[in-house]
RNA sequence: CGGGGUGUAGCGUAGCCCGGUUAUCGCGCCGCGUUUGGGACGCGGAGGUCGCAGGUUCGAAUCCUGCCACCCCGACCA
């Protein structure tokens, strides 16, 4: 597989074969860009599923499931939104085979079965879902409307990536409906907040929070709130994206609702999704040599058991023992492993282990036993030590909440490193060919100066954070006045 | 779609320039035995449309033409 990635992921093909592979779906295939999640990829995918459902339900949404085809009228009702996606879109034109009577055993296209009107393979859901509220909302009673959906989408990517731009990928979305322009606005904030929230606590990735500015944002938004990570080659990354819509959907579906003085009104509308990119992320923010750290949040299993023996009675014995310290470790909350296979040898256990980034590894052998200790190895540093028996749950408890604190305090030093102001153009094209990382720098507010930033640089303006206390200055290319610094970096 | 490159076993590869027995090696896989506290070792074994099609030739993985796929750099993007 090594030969099919990229430069830089090819660092990485070691513990990208862990988690997911090229799609190899036939031979000559046009499909390109397609990934298989592995189970112990899928498990990682899960556990983020997980924790941000819960999230979402706590703060009032509910989730639902919308078609994977859009009519193609549906998909044009708003011009911008169908502008940005049309270049990507996969569309079925047809809906039955038949056999291909000049070529044995092979199927062709029926041209007697062409679709009267297109159907285009859902890039993002905006469509389907607003065309569906149109018939839910009457009043301002209906409202809000809170709904996420679980799902796939395709996106015909000219190039691909791993994780990061892949053509198919899973993710969530969430499609609001609000009363006023105020509540719309705050939950797409209350989403960024949400995600900022999900990334650095849980994956242990810091992100800078901000607002995408015009020729960044997604096509269809007024408002498009983000969250960008900085990854460890000095590229940013965005991790999510909560987007306030204003009333640009519900106009073009006609959604409207009675107000509570009885005047018609347009729906406020807001989107935001996260994707598998998110795994990406954690492969490219924490990864080592040895392969995957994960976050214990995130962790599949915190904990794996490598038993070590040599004769069958001292097997039976330390299996005993481990099964002891799993069922404790289980009862305290926390995920573990006991790999008990014995076709393999421990230190053939050991790597494998690590380049699964599974947290801590307990070992326990005859000698252990006798000594009522057992061994235990963080991931992230590498170290093991030696843990009574009768502390190991508590032991565990304690060193999973270190390693998630300081894997977030490495990734942050490492950002902050990455991160610098710049005044002049000269320094910023150096520290961009160079460096990379964060650069914060005027700018006069202008298209015009950002895409001839981004022609002479390949930086983009990420975003313009929300929490700052910058002074105003003037542009770092056209010298015009600027208000505040914005954050720019090449992207993924 | 423009520029560059690659395609040989599940994976990674040698061979190609300069055509010539049965296509090389490593990992992995299967069997037996010895091993087991950091990726074990020995012996035996299985596995190949040399990307596809055509051409040149007594003979093609190797030379020529066309096609396909993939990778890298651009444009596009979560």
């Amino acid at each position: 597989m090594g030969k099919h990635l990229t430069k830089r992921s090819e660092d990485y093909s070691k513990w990208y074969n862990e988690l997911v592979v090229k799609a190899n779906l036939a031979e000559n295939s046009a499909v390109r860009g397609c990934m298989v999640i592995k189970p112990y990829g899928y498990a990682i995918w899960e556990r983020m599923q997980e924790i941000l459902d819960r999230k979402f339900k706590e703060t009032g949404h509910s989730n639902a499931y919308f078609p994977l085809f859009v009519p193609k009228s549906l998909f044009e009702a708003e011009e911008k939104n169908a502008e940005g996606f049309a270049k990507e879109c996969a569309i079925v034109t047809h809906y039955r085979l038949e056999n291909d009577p000049e070529n044995k055993g092979k199927l062709r296209v029926d041209t007697k079965a062409k679709l009267e009107e297109e159907l285009i393979v859902r890039p993002t859901s905006e469509a389907v879902i607003w065309s569906t509220y149109k018939n839910w909302i009457q009043s301002y009673r209906d409202l809000p409307i809170l709904i996420n959906q679980w799902a796939n989408v395709v996106r015909w990517e000219m190039r691909t990536r791993l994780f990061l731009r892949t053509s198919e990928f899973l993710w969530q979305e969430g499609h609001t409906a609000h009363e006023s322009k105020n509540e719309a606005i705050d939950e797409a904030i209350l989403i960024n907040d949400l995600y900022a929230d999900f990334i650095q606590n849980y994956l242990a990735v810091p992100v800078i929070k901000g607002l995408k500015s015009e020729s960044e944002k997604f096509a269809g938004a007024i408002d498009t709130y983000c969250v960008e990570a900085l990854m460890q080659d000095g590229k940013a990354l965005q991790a999510g994206t909560s987007h306030f819509l204003g009333q640009n959907f519900a106009k073009a579906f006609d959604v409207k609702y009675t107000n509570k003085k009885g005047k018609l009104e347009y729906v406020w509308a807001t989107s935001w999704g996260v994707s598998t990119r998110l795994m990406g992320a954690l492969i490219m923010s924490h990864g080592d040599d040895n392969g995957l750290v994960l976050p214990p949040e995130l962790a599949p299993y915190q904990v794996v058991i490598v038993p070590i023996y040599k004769t069958n009675d001292e097997h039976k014995m330390v299996e005993k023992v481990c099964n002891s310290i799993k069922e404790n470790l289980i009862k305290s909350g926390i995920r573990v492993h006991f790999d008990n296979r014995d076709t393999l040898k421990p230190g053939f256990k050991f790597n494998e282990y690590e380049l699964k980034g599974v947290p801590l590894r307990i070992a326990i052998g005859p000698r252990d036993i006798k000594n009522k200790i057992v061994e235990i190895a963080r991931r992230d540093t590498m170290t093991k030590c030696s843990v009574k028996q009768s502390d190991v749950v508590k032991f565990i408890s304690c060193e999973l909440k270190v390693i998630q604190e300081d894997l977030f305090k490495n990734a942050q030093n490492f950002q902050k490193q990455n991160t610098v102001e710049v005044d002049n153009f000269e320094e910023f094209k150096k520290v961009i060919d160079n460096t990379g990382g964060f650069v914060y720098a005027h700018w006069d507010g202008t298209p015009q100066t950002e895409k001839i930033i981004k022609e002479k640089t390949k930086a983009t303006i990420r975003c313009i954070p929300i929490i700052s206390n910058d002074k105003s200055g003037f542009c770092v290319y056209s010298g015009k006045p600027s208000s505040r610094r914005v954050l720019f970096a090449k992207a993924y």
